[in-house]
DNA sequence: AGACGTTTGTGAAGCCATGCACAAAGTTGA
DNA sequence: TCAACTTTGTGCATGGCTTCACAAACGTCT
């Protein structure tokens, strides 16, 4: 009758958040030969409250066994399930400067669930090069439907300036699901989904917190300023 | 009297993770001449709502004038200001593979408050290459005082293995702020800030939505599995 | 079989963040 | 000078997430 919590409920999007990082911790278990986990031991190794890690997990469904813990294999699956890792979802790389290489080679990539395949550039001393034996193409051709297998997620890796007009692209083909590298907000339309990751908003916040610190450690004063 | 309501209130890290946001927008309306925003015209480039602009704004002091809205120069300034971006901060990258290639010569590394010092990796075949102009060091270094400039934070973008063993390192050598991109979870005594930027939670997040759009769209059933 | 110890799954409470709606404050024009 | 208009700053309500605390469920040992 029911038959996945993970396709009727809702999940939150903090839960989901953390899926990953409890997906990552568990392989690692299994690697290691762990049959299985308490919640206690789990959250301990993620770094966050057991109460949280049950209540996320209980979104999945009920895959714990009381007064014994999760099977590592069990959990670590109905994980995968959940986030849609067990079909592989092709991936597309669109700015092959330092950073597009970086992620290209990147092994977490490969890992499970994504598969890299094409990668663009309208430079064209780029074009031609082979990454990780995919051949660097122009972005025109993104749009010509033959010569360009399906794609589920792009990551964009251009220059500040060139991404909107890139995204504009990706839509165009189709693309719903797009990693921005750029720095820069990108207008989409309805129903597609855009997450940004950003290094020098990540440093900024963390100068935050260092000047918190260093005010609030020393010279906690400072007020000879104006 | 009352100095600066930056540095006495509490500012939320909703508000400190949206003011890099804020201070980007205002710096392009800078550069293009713009003299003043609303807090309506701000929103909307930046994609948060007008309301949670103007009380994100509030925690920084009251700058805006009504009836006109932002000086863009003053407001910019203010905002770098709480951030902590009037003073250079010294930076470090640790592990020089492709992703460390592409974060030092990353110009938004260099834009404002950033200033990248040193760089690490132990591999023989590095030591000594040049990037952006500063030659890369052993890890030992690190630890001989006076073979490093004070360094403010650390990033890490070593394999997930090494992460731990280098993140000890950054901390003895008493840095306090960490950006981590390696897939792991870091363990650091009390005052320690950790951020960490990881490319496949960001993918398998979106596969998430993907799975749910196709899930919802298509065959909204799929119940034909157990 | 039954009692005991352990751990899950979850109602309830508290907390933080978001969004609304409006008074206060400022500008402009007559 | 005064009225009309614009936009900020903020009290309040709403919603979501986190944490607590405990009953229900399971395995184990006698």
């Amino acid at each position: 009758m029911s038959a996945d919590p993970a396709l009727r409920r809702e999940i939150p999007d903090a839960t989901v958040a953390r899926l990953p990082e409890y997906l990552r911790t568990l392989s690692r278990l299994a690697e290691d030969g762990v049959p299985s986990v308490s919640s206690e031991e789990l959250a301990a190794a993620v770094g966050v409250r057991s109460a949280q890690l049950r209540k996320d997990l209980s979104h999945l469904g009920s895959y714990g066994v009381r007064g014994v813990g999760y099977d590592v294999e069990t959990l670590a699956l109905e994980i995968s399930r959940a986030l849609g890792l067990t079909e592989d979802w092709p991936v597309a790389i669109v700015g092959m400067g330092n950073l597009g290489h970086a992620l290209a080679s990147y092994s977490g990539f490969v890992t499970k669930g994504f598969r890299i395949v094409a990668l663009f550039d309208d430079d064209p001393a780029l074009v031609g090069e082979r990454v990780v034996d995919i051949a660097i193409r122009p972005l025109s051709e993104l749009d010509d439907k033959h010569a360009v297998d399906p794609i589920s997620i792009g990551v964009i890796a251009t220059p500040a300036p060139a991404a909107q007009a890139v995204c504009d692209r990706l839509v165009g083909a189709g693309i719903s699901s797009i990693l921005n590298f750029a720095p820069a907000v990108l207008a989409v339309p309805e129903g597609v989904d855009v997450r940004r990751v950003d290094l020098s908003t990540e440093l900024q916040i963390l100068a935050f917190h260092a000047q918190r610190k260093a005010l609030a450690a020393g010279h906690l004063g400072a007020a000879v300023l104006s």
